[in-house]
DNA sequence: AACAGGTCCAACCGCCGCCAA
DNA sequence: ATTGGCGGCGGTTGGACCTGT
C-alpha cells in the first residue's frame, strides 16, 4: 500500500487546521503563502491556505446577510464593473469576492426567480451580464510608444465647487478635462494619489483607446455614479463604508475604476483596432 | 420517516499577469 | 528573450443543508 501521509490534503478544513493556520498568520502575517504550509505544519497547498484565510478565517470578514444598502451598491457596482468580484469586494467592506460572487450567482444569476432584489433590478442585472458576454476585447496596441504624451500633459487639481458645496477633482490635459465631484478634504493627498493612478491610466492608453474617448466616457460614468449613488448616500449618511470625517471615499472611489470598461460600455465598436 | 429536488457556500481548478533569475 | 514561481482572479463543483411532498 502506498504511503500517502505526505499527500496534500483537500476538502473541508478541520478546526485543528484552522487553528494552525490562524496561529501562523498571527505570527508571520499575511503573504508568503508558499511558506505558510510549512510554517503552520499543514498538509495543504499554498492556494488552499490563502483561500481559507481570505475567505473564512480573516477577522476582517463580515458575516451575516447582505443589507439592502449592500445589495443596492452591489447592483450598481456590478453594472459598472461586471463580474470583477475582487473589485466589487473592495467597495463592500468586510465582504469577500467569493461571498459576493456566491451571493450574485444565487440571487441574480440563477434560472428561477425569487430574488430579494426587485424584478427590474434582476432583469437589468441579467441583461448586463449577457451584454458583457457579447463584447469582444480589442487587441490594439497603437499607443504603446505614445502614451507618455498624454501622461506628460496631465494635471490634477482639487478645488471647491461653490454651487454644490463640494470639492471637484479635475483631471486635465491640453484638450480634455474630466471633472469629478468628490468628498475630498482640503488637506488630502488626492493629487499624489491620482498621480500614482496614472500608471493604470497609462496601461489603458497602451491598449489603444483614444484619450478623448476615455475622458468622455469616464466623465459620463463618474457623473452617473455621483448623481445616483455617492451624493445621495453622503447627504443622507447612508453609506455603510463612510465614517464621518473620514476620507474613505476619496481612497475608494475617485477614478479607481476601469477606464476600459467605461469606454466599452458607452462606445462599443469604436476602438482603434490593431 | 423517507425521498427528491432545490439552495447555498466553501473549496477547487485553471488561467493570467507580474517579476526575478 | 525565456522560464519558473508566485499571488490573485473568476468559473465551477461537491456536498451539506433545507424544503416540500
Amino acid at each position: 500500500m502506498m504511503d500517502r501521509s505526505f499527500a496534500v490534503r483537500k476538502g473541508a478544513w478541520t478546526e485543528e487546521e484552522d487553528f494552525l493556520l490562524r496561529r501562523c498568520i498571527e505570527k508571520y502575517g499575511e503573504g508568503k503563502w508558499s511558506h505558510v504550509p510549512l510554517r503552520a505544519g499543514l498538509r495543504r497547498c499554498r492556494k488552499s491556505c490563502r483561500l481559507r484565510w481570505l475567505n473564512y478565517l480573516s477577522p476582517t470578514i463580515k458575516r451575516g446577510d447582505f443589507t439592502q444598502d449592500e445589495v443596492d451598491l452591489l447592483l450598481k457596482l456590478h453594472k459598472l464593473l461586471g463580474n470583477r468580484w475582487s473589485l466589487i469586494a473592495g467597495r463592500l467592506p468586510g465582504r469577500t469576492a467569493n461571498d459576493i460572487k456566491n451571493f450574485w450567482n444565487t440571487r441574480f444569476n440563477r434560472k428561477n426567480s425569487g430574488a430579494t432584489a426587485t424584478e427590474g433590478e434582476e432583469i437589468e442585472a441579467r441583461n448586463h451580464v449577457s451584454k458583457r458576454n457579447e463584447v469582444i476585447r480589442p487587441q490594439p496596441w497603437t499607443f504603446s510608444k505614445n502614451s507618455k504624451w498624454l501622461l506628460g500633459n496631465l494635471s490634477f487639481s482639487t478645488s471647491p465647487e461653490p454651487s454644490a458645496n463640494i470639492n471637484t477633482t479635475r483631471l486635465c490635459n491640453s484638450k480634455e478635462m474630466l471633472c469629478m465631484p468628490s468628498p475630498v478634504l482640503p488637506n488630502s493627498t488626492e493629487g499624489s494619489r491620482l498621480e500614482q493612478e496614472s500608471d493604470s491610466f497609462d496601461k489603458e492608453l497602451e491598449k489603444g483607446i483614444s484619450a478623448g474617448s476615455i475622458f468622455e466616457c469616464a466623465e459620463d460614468m463618474i457623473r452617473s455614479l455621483w448623481d445616483e449613488d455617492l451624493q445621495p448616500m453622503i447627504q443622507t449618511g447612508n453609506d455603510p463604508s463612510l465614517e464621518e470625517g473620514s476620507t474613505v471615499w476619496d481612497e475608494e472611489f475617485c477614478l479607481d475604476f476601469d477606464f476600459w470598461d467605461a469606454h466599452r460600455t458607452n462606445h462599443d465598436g469604436n476602438y482603434l483596432q490593431a
